[in-house]
DNA sequence: AACTATTTATAAGA
DNA sequence: TTCTTATAAATAGTT
């Protein structure tokens, strides 16, 4: 179409080729915009020259991405994959470690305990029992420090005659977070027993039986992880 | 073009508009060959016809992915954005997890306690009083059925006049994992207390004092998980 | 960028 | 559908 016809090949002269370029880009632009007229088609065109120059045409009923996004569900090939392999590996990974944390807490928990074999299940025993030790010297030293801090405010506040148990009181409300239960359960813990060596009994139920709980202070106990995988 | 000059909208008919589309999608696919071959360009092209039907041309000196890749950068508009960006978001959220996982394991190890008010600090230490009596209770059943197995295989080896430990040693290793050093833990520790109520003596250190291990048979432990944020 | 001779695309009909 | 063909549209080469 034109004066002449031509041969479709690589239009060797640089100026004419970019001309053609423009000339035809415009023509195919205004064929996507008449086809989706027309037929009611979507159509996305996208154009580099030999130049790297870019255009585009998408119908205006859709959107680049949706028009991607189609097709690569109608055609089967999944542009995404590739980028985001390194991504899904990573994912999975964290997904496998934290399963593994699960199960490690459970076991913690004192569930699950199958199948460990004997060194395992004594290492996890004395683990735990050393966690327990560290928890409760934890425990005493902040008792301690909680009273040493209380007797020097009394011993403060007769020494110069304030009113004593509101001062008291309020430096009790700030040394823990909730103040009316944990000063009941600090009495309760420091004055269960008298030796200093066995702080918190310990009995050992009849082989098979429940674990009876043995200090029910606060049932709602502690650390109410959801440990259902994410 | 043709017999009579269209207007340019929509064609009502739905056979014309199949019609047309399809001459029509030949024509512009015909249109992008050609602009690829004589300018050296590079076109994509995706179509939907008004009943879904797909039809794609690419310059065969390149891909899909590559245009569209190539599109996103030039055009600034990122389409993998939204993906990518939930799939980060599920990431943080598992990373989050899993760092309140590990904070869980460590305290439930001794470690990181400070954070933790009384009522916190006593729920942990009731936590794991009961996880080890769970444990104990299941080492302990564990060491039953052993010894009766054994037992019965003794007896039944006696009866029957076979080579006596030969036979026993066999069975030993099946039933634990690592027969020779879980045998002498095994005796140890069923040996250890005669009372039964109390078979782990525990110690409580003096306050501030590091825990001291009390059963040291075992020293490479339980549970050497890496701590660290995956 | 505009012109225009020609080729090409395609609408309507078969 | 596909082919045919008259005609509209696109465009190659020129200015």
């Amino acid at each position: 179409m034109g004066r002449g016809k031509i041969e479709i090949k690589r239009i060797e002269n640089t100026t004419n080729r970019q001309v053609t370029f423009s000339k035809r880009r415009a023509g195919i632009i205004k064929k996507a915009k008449e086809l989706t007229v027309l037929c009611d088609a979507n159509v996305s065109l996208i154009l580099f020259s030999s130049t790297n120059k870019f255009f585009e045409y998408c119908s205006p009923t859709t959107t680049m991405k949706a028009m991607v996004d189609r097709y690569q569900q109608v055609s089967g090939t999944n542009l995404w994959d590739a980028q985001y392999e390194s991504m899904q590996q990573k994912l999975a990974e964290l997904k496998e470690k934290n399963e593994k944390l699960r199960k490690s807490i459970r076991q913690r928990y004192g569930n699950e305990l199958d199948g460990l074999s004997y060194t395992e299940l004594c290492g996890l025993e004395q683990n735990l029992s050393d966690a327990l030790q560290k928890i409760r010297s934890t425990f005493v030293a902040k008792i301690g420090r909680s009273i040493d801090t209380s007797k020097k405010k009394l011993r403060s506040a007769h020494k110069n005659k304030i009113a004593v148990f509101g001062d008291v009181h309020e430096e009790m409300g700030c040394a823990y977070e909730e103040s009316e239960e944990d000063y009941e359960t600090m009495v309760a813990m420091s004055s269960g027993s008298g030796s200093g060596a066995q702080l918190f009994p310990i009995q050992l139920p009849p082989a098979g039986a429940a674990a009876a709980p043995h200090l029910n202070l606060h049932q709602r106990g502690y650390g109410c992880h959801d440990l259902r995988l994410a």
